[in-house]
DNA sequence: GTGAAAGCGCTAACAA
DNA sequence: TTGTTAGCGCTTTCAC
């Protein structure tokens, strides 16, 4: 527990010979209070070291000015670069950001959710955890009122938003291109198909196939965790194929990337005897050789979005009746189709 | 503003026919309260949607459970996985963490304590911006008492606690590793040298080269913001020279890799022309071609590290009296050199 | 233009 | 084992 006790509005009164109700209204710019008043008040607030006591405020006003935050893990390049974002729309606004992890998994975004809302976030950013199967635990939140906003990771749901990238129509174009290139056979990498990213991705691969004359093959398409090593056992998997794919489209590039070191580990050529595509277009996809053919994600510009509407829903209570923002992406075509 | 009145403990109260303080006890499993009476308050609580208020809570107590966390930038790979290993860290022990951007800014350095401070977290964890020139604004912290805790980009304090590698070291080992490869006349990248993690590493480089009889060429020390297009242009600069280097250690891996990409471009070979070695055992470090020799930074461990003293100073308040902790470094030799 | 006073929801010292 | 009560520091309505 602190020893020293706050300097508070009440000293700060005293010390002036003034009211706290004053001092509290001269130091968030009231109209009533005179020029002169809150100039005085203000130096001397500072010179006696005043900090207000956000909690007391919180407290009485029932608002946080803090944004809790729920991803499922923060150690990618995507996460980050969002959170990046997040943060530099929401402290722009004198929000706060309160992040969490929930590990991809369903029990701890649920533990999460309560923990933020025992902490009072005005609303909340969420891209949700692998094996999420429903949006129960937010239904409390909304039915007070407490925004919640998803973004990447998203799921149907009423008085939410979503914002996301059109994954279908990026898988599609990403298919056709490897099509384009001369594959007939190729294989698809996705993480759990309960959440719309992948999905979504395999919907667009499956029908560009499709919409070619080509008869997708289930056992071309491969569902892990996306981590480098499950990539790597793909690899493994792929390259022991008697019949192997001519082709091979990742849900992200990490997974490309591992993907490729194996391949290339075991002599097998890119794009000669099998073309990559990935997806998010990070960093590492303009260093591998061949460098990756991706599709750009605009991570950043989705965090600040996500926050930004946030903000707005907080601001101009339930005006905003957009449920779903799509963000622009766009094929960038390598050397390794 | 809220339409919707919380449930507090004495709408719980008053339903059970108890008092608040009973239920308040209650439900922080107090010794003292009868367990049938301690069941049935906390399933009526819960029936009732009852959450408890942390502002109230806090505001009584004066202790939040939450860090505030200050890092230059989060979206590079070292960053997020440090704030993964602080988070796991936090939240296993029922601490949240605030977290905030300096952007490498001193002055906005200086805001973010400022408003971590108003929300009264218990402690902070800060990771220095590039041009931070003194501690000055943490002063009032660590006068109330409030732990400050510094990882990776450090200064020396007394009454806060550092938690670094041994950078000299590190880097004196890459040089000595360069020059027993032939280099006679390395060159170095690195960042603000008012920040230890580049002065140690630049000050390692120099005497490795003394203690083996070389002459540090300072035309060959490029201190730079260490973004990408900063490496790009410095692999110009350098294979514009008419005495070029015969080796480059970059002060970390996001740098050696642009540089590498640009040297390659200008068709210099790497390591035969050129060796490059880098920093952080970032995972693009071992997927570019060469695969590039780093020294591999606990980056995950570093952030669990930091929390977990960080709660050690929060619980045994003083107690501990160590200053600095230095963790393990440790030189992985790869195809670049 | 300024002040008095009530109350946000929770906790703990003290009383019973 | 449980209840009473007095704040934590701030904001705001109402009065002057």
């Amino acid at each position: 527990l602190k020893t020293h006790r706050e300097v508070t509005i009440y000293d700060v009164a005293e010390a002036s010979g003034l009211s706290p109700s004053t001092v509290s209204r001269a130091l968030k710019d009231h109209p009533h209070i005179k020029k002169d008043t809150k100039r005085k008040i203000r130096e001397l607030a500072a010179e006696m070291g005043y900090q207000r006591n956000k909690f007391a405020s919180n407290l009485r006003l029932r608002q946080t000015h803090t944004i809790g935050v729920v991803v499922p893990r923060l150690d990618s390049w995507f996460m980050a670069t969002v959170l990046s974002g997040i943060e530099k729309v929401a402290s722009a606004n004198g929000y706060g950001i309160i992040i969490s992890q929930s590990q991809e998994s369903w029990k701890k975004e649920l533990a999460c959710v309560n923990t933020l809302y025992n902490s009072r976030v005005d609303g909340l950013l969420v891209s949700l955890a692998s094996d999420t199967r429903d949006l129960e635990h937010y239904g409390r939140l909304l039915s007070k009122n407490i925004p919640v906003v998803f973004f990447d990771r998203v799921m149907e749901c009423s008085g939410c938003l979503n914002i996301v990238i059109d994954n279908y129509s990026a898988a599609y174009e990403v298919a056709r291109h490897l099509i384009s290139r001369g594959c007939r056979n190729p294989a698809f990498i996705g993480g759990n198909i309960m959440r719309n990213v992948y999905s979504e991705r395999l919907r667009g691969f499956r029908q560009a196939l499709i919409d070619n004359g080509l008869v997708p093959d289930e056992k071309l398409v491969f569902i892990t965790d996306m981590s480098s090593r499950a990539a790597t056992d793909t690899a493994r998997l792929i390259s022991g194929m008697k019949k192997k794919p001519d082709g091979v489209f990742a849900a992200n590039d990490t997974t490309a990337v591992a993907l490729m070191v194996e391949l290339a580990r075991r002599k097998i050529r890119i794009p000669e005897d099998m073309a990559v595509a990935g997806f998010n277009n990070e960093p590492v996809s303009s260093v591998i050789q061949p460098n990756l053919t991706t599709v750009d994600y605009p991570a950043g510009a989705m965090g600040e979005m996500a926050a930004l509407s946030l903000l707005d829903r907080l601001n101009n209570a339930q005006s905003n009746s957009l449920s779903t923002i799509v963000l622009k992406h766009k094929l960038i075509v390598r050397d390794s189709t």
